[in-house]
DNA sequence: CTGTCAGCTTCCGTTCACCGGAAGGCGGGA
DNA sequence: TCCCGCCTTCCGGTGAACGGAAGCTGACAG
């Protein structure tokens, strides 16, 4: 920065978007102080760039002067292609899919060692699961995050496996020889099985979607009451909905490749 | 800023908040010099700050070095109070009322002079609409958007009708005495209806959803092909959802009130 | 192969926007 | 009433930010 910086080096972009970083799930709600001490910063700083974002509606303030997440943020990231390409193209697909079982449906991408969801689809007959659009739950725990581990490139499932991989209950695949074999396995399968592997009572299939000729980018899974006996029989229904979306998302990928023609519609 | 800018007066944290503000719904794909002529930069400052957005991972580039808006983007827009509480809440309701009528259901708050889309749920037995999340659209001419005119406050009501009402089909409410007409008559029935006034061939009603004893904050709605005749037979199950969302909002909205108090759930 | 062009990236001297301690205001609890 | 925590405003010193210019890269034409 300029003038007198306690801490050089640090740009007015950083801090800027230190303080958009400094809300997370659990404090969704930051007071001027809570917002300056987890940015680190100081007051009177956070104080004047919280005001450029206020005035950007990047942040919105309530009626007791906390601060939250503004509007324009909101609509903005839905501009990210996760949003706006992966999830509209999916979306219908995953209705069916409602429509047809009424069980929980998942679709989530890998970013860094996370599965992160990006949408899910449930009922009040489903059972209840923690996922939550955004969540970051595990790749070995999960049926989504084992359909993107398994057909991953080998170099990220092998640093995958090198670190501790934590265990959520007495089902969860923790030791690495075991996750390799049950990966392999996935792999010949073609599609991902969890069984009360993050959750008591839940269980789990998911199917990678291939794009573009790489590795999968995202994948698309049920979760169902661990007594229903017959869920391997949703994984035809689930590996036409993948094919779908895979199609559907190479097509506009194509659209894009002659030359940055972009969507006319709105 | 500190140094020789061309344009005093504007601080760094406008310029990258410009360059977030340069993507919009027919923009979502940038290159460098695109974004740079959109927020009105010089070619080298855009660089520069969007190489810092780009290590937050506020935008992301693709393969052919276009820029997008990035996953921590999305990730953050997600705590804007509109999805983490507003959507999250409403969301089983209107998955209730989309089993019972496989209709679309729309959920929109008001911002600024529009109908803001927070959530819509529609299936292929639906009438096709142009909505879309965070789409913005007219408030005289939508059935959510009528519901929250005209339950706004009366300087608001006079304001935007003091505004052009723009026509989209030759049924729009385009003259502002019919629209005072109408918005009255809404408040009486304590519902909205639109007929075939933003797209032929399709009808709405919809409900406010009133909020902590103040004007509503939110809408909620239905659209369907014109021909179902038996449309207001939907409202009595669309003001149950409203008012199972408001209890909902104004529960957690206590649970905020005594101190601070931040949910301990992930 | 060579020339042209458009867009991207890097460099660096100048300068003013940024920094944040300090002081003042505000509200709530004792 | 005083105290305390939090928010807001002020202001002089200074180094981070600025952006023109130069170099780079890749695509395309002749």
């Amino acid at each position: 920065m300029a003038g007198n910086s306690s801490e050089s080096g640090r740009t007015v972009a950083a801090r800027t978007l230190a303080l958009l970083g400094a809300f997370d799930v659990a404090h969704p709600r930051l007071s001027l102080s809570e917002m300056a001490r987890r940015a680190g910063l100081p007051l009177a700083t956070a104080h004047r760039l919280a005001g450029e974002l206020e005035a950007w509606r990047a942040l919105d303030r309530d009626e007791q002067g906390c601060y939250r997440i503004g509007l324009r943020l909101w609509e903005t990231g839905l501009l990210a292609p996760v949003s706006s390409s992966l999830r509209e193209v999916a979306l219908p697909f995953m209705q069916d899919l409602y429509e047809a079982s009424r069980e929980n449906i998942h679709l989530a991408v890998r970013d860094g060692f996370d599965a992160l969801y990006v949408e899910k689809l449930s009922g009040h007959s489903s059972v209840p699961v923690i996922s939550r659009i955004g969540a970051r739950l595990p790749l070995h725990a999960t049926g989504v995050g084992k359909a993107l581990l398994a057909f991953a490139e080998p170099a990220f499932i092998r640093a995958y496996c090198e670190r501790p991989l934590p265990r959520y209950t007495r089902y969860t695949i923790a030791e690495r020889g075991r996750l390799y074999r049950e990966l392999t396995r996935t792999r010949e399968r073609g599609h991902a099985e969890t069984n009360e592997e993050m959750t008591l009572g839940s269980t789990s299939v998911a199917v990678p979607i291939p794009h573009t000729s790489g590795a999968p980018t995202a994948a698309l899974g049920f979760v169902v009451h661990s007594h229903r006996s017959e869920l391997v029989s949703l994984v035809p229904a689930l590996r036409a909905a993948a094919e779908g979306i895979a199609q559907r998302l190479n097509e506009s990928a194509d659209d894009r490749a002659p030359g940055l023609v972009h969507d006319p519609s709105v």
